[in-house]
DNA sequence: GATTAAATAT
DNA sequence: CATATTTAAT
């Protein structure tokens, strides 16, 4: 970190042979002048370089002005200006040092709170001598979390809340994202000992990419570390593949064995198989998920509000290859949930047009046909209605867009996504500023997105992905993703993705032959290529209105209810 | 209170 | 590396 000059570093490698470092620079931040004088002759009388300032924002301007390097920081809980909590996050959120929060309040949850903020410590006033002494160890921890072991320090009655987990972090990885200035390389990078890794989301273009990279390797030869180096996204550790690729295999499997737990799937499988189609089925608590049989689409919100399609149509051993999601869940990913959200305000084209000749009233109508007249068709309905009329719903706000919100809990997303990014936990959740605040609105969107999209989900199966599609396919770019159908063809699917989505490359791979795939044979390629811009809604609109007849809704229903 | 995604441990 | 367990979130 930006902290770490040359003899800094020379500091850190006596630290780590156990030598006591002298001169460690220590911002002390307490409004109570007595407590800082005190503190500032104790850090003195170990040998570090104490600056004492009694207000929040002052230490702020401090540290922030970057000239002032210092290693550590020791703040006051409550000072009028901004308690330590807040001068916490912002640190936190800002720059990479370890904070040792001081209180006299040794309350459990005050404790707590500092810890899970990110403190490195926590310290209950009055502070001893001792207690102080070796402070030296959180900086070199904070460093580099594999090195020590304990801060060794008898504390009195001192709370030293320390997640064992923390020195148990290894692996560099630790993206801190927001404004890691840190620029050493690697190494430097620190975990906070005390904290775990951020939360990694992963975003549909993630997840994409992770699916490419298994296309590429195969499933069964790909190991983290292979899928690693292909996606070449920086931000992800090995760990963070590994994990994900347990789940998707565990998904896979699941999804595999257990045809059972989706009788709609059941039921069209044919279909669904080469189909293009995601079908939209069941979820689980009230969400929807999509599932399809191609990889890359997935719903975006807890409920599937997105479908996107893109897929390529590699097969991996089994046709599943690609649909990520998994019960119901898997794909939350709220990635990109803003240019849906911004897709269904209303602006761009006129959503009458999404659905190419097709008079609102039909859709409208045939919709809900699905009988159930609770309300979350009514709701839907209502929804599509006001959106066809080029109404931008009441509560959908263009607002909205660009946020990253994971059902209220931050997580890191790859920078290069261009998300924001939190740690771990650091931004309170609720007050978590920079990126993610005022989320208010967002519950209520995605909520609101979801009767929306049930809506064309409703048409009965699946057809999220038909039903979203066509929006997308409306209004975005249309990219074309190239599929090569194992065999031949290198048929054009137009990527309904909305236009930041990443595209899917690859797949030929033809993987094993199982890719039959024969699928948009009837759609697609039959159709008229001249179609050009007809040719997704009317491929939508054809699964949509191919699946409608073709069930009687029953079935769908039930899914519904299920719910 | 159950379920899940992701982190972490084995 | 695979798999199991834990954690933190809904």
């Amino acid at each position: 970190m930006a902290t770490m000059g040359g003899d800094r570093r020379q500091m850190m490698v006596d630290a780590a042979e156990d030598k006591f470092p002298e001169g460690l620079r220590v911002l002390v931040v307490d409004d109570d002048r007595v407590c800082l004088k005190v503190l500032e002759a104790l850090l003195h009388r170990w040998k570090y370089l104490p600056t004492t300032v009694m207000d929040a924002k002052t230490a702020l301007r401090m540290l922030m002005a970057g000239k002032q390097q210092f290693d550590l920081v020791i703040t006051d809980v409550c000072m009028p200006d901004m308690d330590g909590f807040k001068l916490l996050e912002l640190i936190r959120l800002e720059m990479d040092l370890p904070v040792i929060m001081l209180s006299v309040d040794c309350d459990k949850k005050v404790v707590m709170k500092g810890i899970d903020h990110g403190a490195s410590d926590f310290m209950v006033k009055p502070v001893c001598a001792h207690e102080l002494k070796n402070i030296w160890q959180h900086v070199q921890r904070w460093r580099n979390p594999k090195a020590i072991g304990h801060i060794s320090d008898h504390d009195s009655d001192v709370q030293r809340v320390q997640p064992t987990t923390a020195d148990k972090s290894k692996y560099s990885g630790n993206k801190r994202n927001v404004g890691d200035d840190s620029n050493e390389n690697n190494e430097s990078t620190h975990i906070s000992s005390t904290h775990r890794k951020p939360r990694v989301t992963w975003t549909i273009e993630l997840h994409n990419k992770f699916l490419e990279a298994i296309n590429q390797i195969g499933l069964d030869r790909a190991v983290p570390k292979k899928v690693l180096e292909l996606m070449n996204v920086d931000c992800l550790s090995r760990e963070n593949i590994a994990s994900h690729l347990q789940k998707y295999r565990l998904y896979l499997k699941r999804v595999n064995s257990n045809p059972s737990s989706d009788a709609y799937e059941r039921r069209n499988s044919s279909y669904n198989m080469n189909n293009k189609g995601n079908l939209m089925h069941n979820h689980e608590h009230g969400r929807w998920s999509v599932s399809s049989g191609d990889t890359s689409s997935w719903s975006t919100n807890n409920y599937g509000a997105t479908g996107h399609v893109a897929s390529p149509m590699n097969i991996q051993s089994n046709f599943y290859m690609g649909s990520y999601l998994h019960d119901g869940r898997m794909p939350r990913y709220v990635g990109k949930q803003p240019s849906d959200a911004r897709r269904f305000t209303g602006f761009g084209d006129p959503p009458v047009s999404l659905y190419n000749n097709i008079p609102n009233e039909i859709m409208l109508d045939e919709f809900p046909s699905c009988n159930y007249s609770n309300s979350y068709a009514d709701l839907m309905r209502g929804k599509l209605m006001e959106i066809s009329k080029g109404k931008t719903p009441s509560n959908l706000q263009s607002s909205f867009a660009n946020r990253i919100v994971d059902g209220g809990r931050s997580s890191l997303v790859p920078p290069q996504e261009s998300y924001a990014m939190s740690t771990g936990r650091l931004p309170l959740q609720n007050e978590m500023t920079p990126f993610i605040s005022n989320t208010t609105s967002v519950g209520g969107i995605i909520e609101q997105m979801a009767p929306f999209n049930m809506a064309s989900n409703t048409s009965s199966v699946g057809t999220m992905l038909n039903g979203s599609s066509t929006l997308d396919a409306s209004r975005t770019s249309m990219k074309d993703t190239h599929v090569v159908n194992s065999e031949r063809t290198t048929s054009m699917l137009h990527n309904l993705q909305p236009d930041d989505f990443v595209p899917l490359t690859q797949l030929l791979d033809g993987g094993d032959g199982a890719s039959i795939v024969p699928m948009q044979e009837g759609t697609l390629e039959q159709q008229p290529l001249n179609d050009q811009l007809n040719e997704i809604n009317a491929f939508s609109m054809d699964d949509m209105f191919s699946n409608m007849h073709m069930e009687d809704f029953t079935g769908d229903d039930a899914i519904v209810e299920e719910a």
